[in-house]
DNA sequence: TGCGGTAAATCAGAACGCAA
DNA sequence: TTGCGTTCTGATTTACCGCA
């Protein structure tokens, strides 16, 4: 999953101004979701029609091996993660058999619901250039269950996609709407230091170096909302020196106070510009910004993109 | 080049505690 | 009792890396 050059520099826009950055990925997962309900019915459209007398053309077309396996995961209900968590693998091998055991369990599901409140019923008709099929109520309820999966699938990804595609970034254009000197930061390039053999303190994935004096200061960025306290524990378990979060709460500031380390949030009144106490904090050279934040971000992003 | 596993990103809901 | 905020737990995905 991609986002749009266009989308990061809106959301770091936003971010930089206080405001709630949440809304560009909740367009993203209506109109990507929205989407695949409008294919998905064409495609049931054309396999009912192509499977006329088959009882289960469900199960044949859409759990079909020749599909990906997300797909086929998916279409029988269940997450791709899902199935790695619970055999520990995700091979196609695994991934169709549990998707073949999940749909017949789903399927016999839905038929006991049906027999138990069967004063409802539900029919789904489609409509396709003109030919329309029916769909009844079970092969509606494996539908509309499909829809569901497919858009935990959608909002899990467009929002672990925002939280990596826009940290690095975010952390270059706070430093340049600072004028810190180019010597004074770093992207950590990974895989470059994972060579050097004598690396104790093997790494995890970094966002972003500050230097002053010869010493790396590892910084943190997490879009985190409220309520998310193991991210902020993460800061403490990689020492890291500056943590940029959308909110906090107390405790965190609190406990980040302690540790020494220096947080900004981006969620409250000039929240960006206490990026200046870190560098002070750092002993690392920098100019206020003053003047006009749009005209200064739209520089910025040209050199940054 | 494609597949599979691991690390890391975030959100959502339940449980809990506190204040009105 | 109700409402609100915080914490905990579990859910999803992508990015990255190693390997055949």
């Amino acid at each position: 999953m991609t986002l749009t050059e266009q989308v990061t520099k809106n959301i770091i826009s936003r971010l930089i101004k206080g405001q709630d950055y949440r809304i560009e990925v909740v367009a993203l997962i209506n109109a990507q979701f929205l989407q695949f309900a409008m294919d998905f019915f064409e495609k049931i459209v054309q396999a009912k029609l192509r499977n006329k007398d088959v009882i289960d053309w469900y199960k044949k077309e859409f759990l079909n091996p020749k599909l990906s396996s997300e797909e086929i995961a998916i279409n029988s209900g269940l997450n791709k993660k899902t199935i790695t968590n619970m055999f520990n693998s995700a091979t196609k091998e695994i991934v169709i058999d549990a998707s073949n055991e999940h749909y017949e369990i789903l399927y016999n599901s839905i038929l006991q619901l049906i027999e138990n409140q069967s004063e409802i019923d539900l029919t789904l008709t489609i409509k396709f250039r003109g030919v329309s099929v029916e769909l009844n109520i079970n092969e509606s309820l494996i539908v509309i269950n499909t829809l569901a999966v497919k858009r935990a699938a959608l909002r899990g990804g467009l929002w672990s996609t925002a939280g990596k595609k826009v940290e690095k970034p975010l952390m270059q254009t706070l430093c340049m709407l600072f004028d810190v000197p180019k010597e004074n930061y770093a992207i950590h390039l990974k895989g470059a230091k994972a060579k050097q053999e004598d690396e104790l303190d093997f790494e995890r994935e970094i966002d972003f170096y500050l230097i002053s004096n010869g010493q790396n200061h590892k910084c943190e960025v997490k879009l985190m909302g409220k309520g998310n306290p193991e991210s902020a524990d993460a800061v403490i378990a990689r020492d890291s020196k500056v943590f940029i979060a959308d909110k906090l709460s107390d405790l965190n500031k609190t406990q980040l106070d302690s540790l020494k380390v220096n947080w900004i949030e981006l969620r409250s009144e000039n929240g960006y510009q206490r990026f200046e106490k870190a560098l002070q904090s750092l002993g690392i050279s920098y100019n206020k910004f003053s003047g006009d934040i749009d005209n200064k971000l739209t520089e910025i992003f040209a050199l940054i993109f």
